[in-house]
DNA sequence: GAAAATTCTTAACCTGCATTAAGTCTTTTT
DNA sequence: AAAAAGACTTAATGCAGGTTAAGAATTTTC
């Protein structure tokens, strides 16, 4: 099998040659085996990236045509209603994977955008090449399913809460599901994702601590 | 291969020996392509039921082993609050696969109900059976991952809804994408898939028909 | 086809969270 | 280290949608 280093294309592309990529590698032997044939004809496939802070991955409108797995640092994938509030879909942190499923899978324009809340690096896999690797490393498809099934378990879960759960109820939650990410992300970014606003939010801490 | 017929397994079980197989063979043939020998063995995993209105297939504390497939009729799930209020999680129609993913993949004890809507002819694949699918037929994981994503773009949708539309958005919404529900189900139910009282449905729709 | 059970509607009143605004504290940039 | 930008808090006021209640319409059951 040929072995080639793949560049992220971009507009504005930030290149580097290669990170580590024991991360990425530890992830995926979670689930599956890869042979060292495997792993190498895998590893060819990666793009790797260094995104800034407030940098831009994806904006509303773009067609996502990449895969991403964040090695290092922290990104968020937000929508914009029609009054111009950004409200958090979710976030990323090391060892994640993230993507607007609907624009990598139907090749439409996404409706949200992607950007960084620290400076990270990130490796990222295009639709293209993925079909490829499903097609040589069939138990990949097994990989997926996996990590499909976990992100579907988690948006059943917020769905469901925000069905049943009152704003405190779901922010209680949180802290124990995330609590790397409750001292690591703005708490105006953290309300956004609870679905209310960083005011309501102060209002709502200050409350649960005097109850205390 | 050994071709088995297996029956459901309830407490209060209503087996039926066989039903029609057209619908779900159809489906899978949108994805991937069976050979006669992979048909008949898939078939023989296939425990067929039939569940009258108002029955429960599942309840909240159940640990759900099996996924299940709509041949005909219509299911929902269901979520019960603190104040005893039901939220629709889904409904699913002929064509449809339902499950709790979470306690079928975790066996944990689902938070939902499951009951039908209609008097129904459902399919259903135990877990156990599902690896033995998916060790002897591996194109079934490609099968499983293109429903799931459909499934997983569907609660993508749902969640930026919440977070991005108001009630009378969402039922538009709901009125295009899914037609054939909205004449269907009660109006009551459909309330409570978009988050709102019937109440408050009642009055919104009065709206906007008086703004036409 | 009568009785019972659901479903739908209307209306008065209520509440959880949003909006607006203004000030403080913290972090980032230069 | 000063300036600028961003994050957090508090408080007054507003509104989308909830609650309660009661009657009308429809569907289901026997």
């Amino acid at each position: 099998m040929k072995i080639i280093r793949r560049p992220f294309v971009s507009q504005n592309p930030f290149y580097i040659r290669c990170m580590n990529t024991d991360l990425i590698l530890k992830t995926i032997s979670k689930y599956i085996t890869f042979t060292e044939e495997e792993t190498q004809f895998y590893l060819s496939f990666l793009r790797h990236k260094k995104i800034r802070r407030k940098q831009f991955l994806y904006q509303e409108g773009d067609v996502c045509k990449y895969t991403t797995f964040v090695n290092k640092g922290c990104l968020r994938t937000y929508a914009i209603d029609n009054n111009g509030t950004e409200h958090v879909f979710q976030f990323a942190i090391e060892g994640w994977w993230m993507g607007d499923i609907e624009s990598l899978k139907n090749g439409t324009p996404t409706l949200m955008n992607t950007d960084a809340l620290e400076d990270s690096d990130i490796i990222m896999i295009s639709k293209v090449d993925m079909d490829v690797i499903y097609e040589k490393i069939p138990k990949y498809e097994h990989f997926s399913r996996m990590i499909l099934e976990n992100a579907y378990i988690a948006h059943q879960q917020r769905i469901l809460q925000n069905i049943c759960f009152t704003a405190a109820e779901r922010y209680q939650y949180f802290l124990e599901k995330y609590p790397q990410l409750s001292i690591r992300i703005p708490q105006n970014q953290i309300a956004s994702y609870l679905g209310i606003t960083p005011e309501f939010f102060s209002k709502m801490k200050g409350q649960v601590l005097r109850e205390k």
